[in-house]
DNA sequence: TAATTTATGTGATGCAAATCACAAATTAAT
DNA sequence: ATTAATTTGTGATTTGCATCACATAAATTA
């Protein structure tokens, strides 16, 4: 545990809290698909990620979904932190994408760092200015793209977060992150295959331009 | 300035931390239609809105526009924290919504605060939690509700950050927000006009149930 | 090997919203 | 008062996407 976190976070975090952190943190493995955060729970803490990927979706009430962002090694949940330090309920799911390790930080430290370590000041805002962004991007895709557009952004914006050219998932997952039917990603796929940006097989996708 | 800073701050803020804001930060009034902040600006310092109402929009390459979100008295700029601290580019515009009164707080002072007070670290929290939320509901409109949903809501909540029961807008405005033409909104303006749930003047629109 | 399940392909149809084109009504400017 | 600009109303057409219906292909399971 603390040779990843030394791996990733040795540049952002100061050694005294890194030390901290190995003390009280929780190292957990996460299998593909497993939730990590549901709809409604109350945060005891934030996870910091090591490594794997990690999806944020939003859901509405008739159990639609929508993909809000992908976490990768180094991010932490802005909205468990929100969920945590506040007591609330959190208003999103997060689910891992592949096998993931994560340390859990328990919410008693959280405001104690802010007062002692400056970088942790600087991790947490700059964790949630990311995080902004990242869901004005998504505000972006919805508002001003076109459906294969947006489409052709999530397969490369999984594929970076995956690390991987190719992408091993069903029309019908895909239609469930944007919110639409597998019909339509169907066709817009086949079309993504027909001007060579992308090449089709069954249960995978391979990305041949970024 | 003292007068409304404590009247909707002062069960917020420490008495200390009310007594430094008055010391260095900036009042300052803006008229309707003024721009707080604009794309690209590097913050020298977050406001802090004690009057009005402010809209956050984004804008995308073709300059077509969409609302993010309001903020009212009490609120202050999350997206601006984020380019004050880490000398970033500010990714919206701010618009005075109506005459208003905010309070500019200098970025220097900023991460002292996180340290000296508790109620400013709750404080800045919270903000990012609120607009995480707005984004989420934002994004919610964007991906499950239809245009006459979104217009409907558009209308409620403009009325409440207003404090009006009517709005002194014109239909093209409002397709501006919500980036959609004139033609729909209008239409879909008098289908609610229809619904008893509006009633439309010349350059107004008073909103009947709510 | 046959039967079943899962993943993908494809035509047809419907609908919300975008776009075009222009008229009518109201207000502002000369 | 006449002209010009702004705001709103409305028909016609197009387009992107949703939805339905069903076919084909590959992988699992019996």
């Amino acid at each position: 545990m603390r040779e990843k976190l030394e791996k990733y976070f040795s540049y952002v975090f100061e050694k005294e809290l890194i030390d901290e952190i190995v003390q009280v943190g929780i190292y957990k493995k996460l299998r593909e698909n497993e939730v990590l955060v549901d709809l409604g729970d109350k945060m005891k803490g934030i996870p910091l990620l090591l490594e794997g990927a990690i999806k944020i979706v939003r859901e509405d009430k008739n159990g639609d979904e929508i993909l809000l962002y992908f976490l990768e090694r180094g991010d932490t949940c802005a909205s468990s932190f929100a969920s945590a330090v506040s007591n609330t309920k959190c208003g999103i799911r997060a689910i891992a994408e592949k096998e993931s390790e994560i340390i859990f930080l328990p919410k008693e430290k959280l405001d104690d760092w802010m007062v002692k370590y400056k970088s942790w000041r600087n991790f947490v805002i700059e964790s949630y200015n990311i995080r902004l962004n990242e869901m004005m991007e998504t505000v972006d895709s919805l508002a001003f793209m076109r459906m294969d557009e947006r489409l052709y952004k999530y397969l490369t914006d999984k594929a970076q977060i995956m690390r991987e050219t190719s992408l091993n998932t069903t029309h019908q997952e895909i239609a469930y992150d944007m919110h639409t039917s597998r019909v339509v990603i169907s066709r817009l796929l086949k079309q993504l295959e027909n001007e060579s940006k992308i090449k089709l097989y069954r249960n995978k996708i391979e990305i041949l331009e970024f």
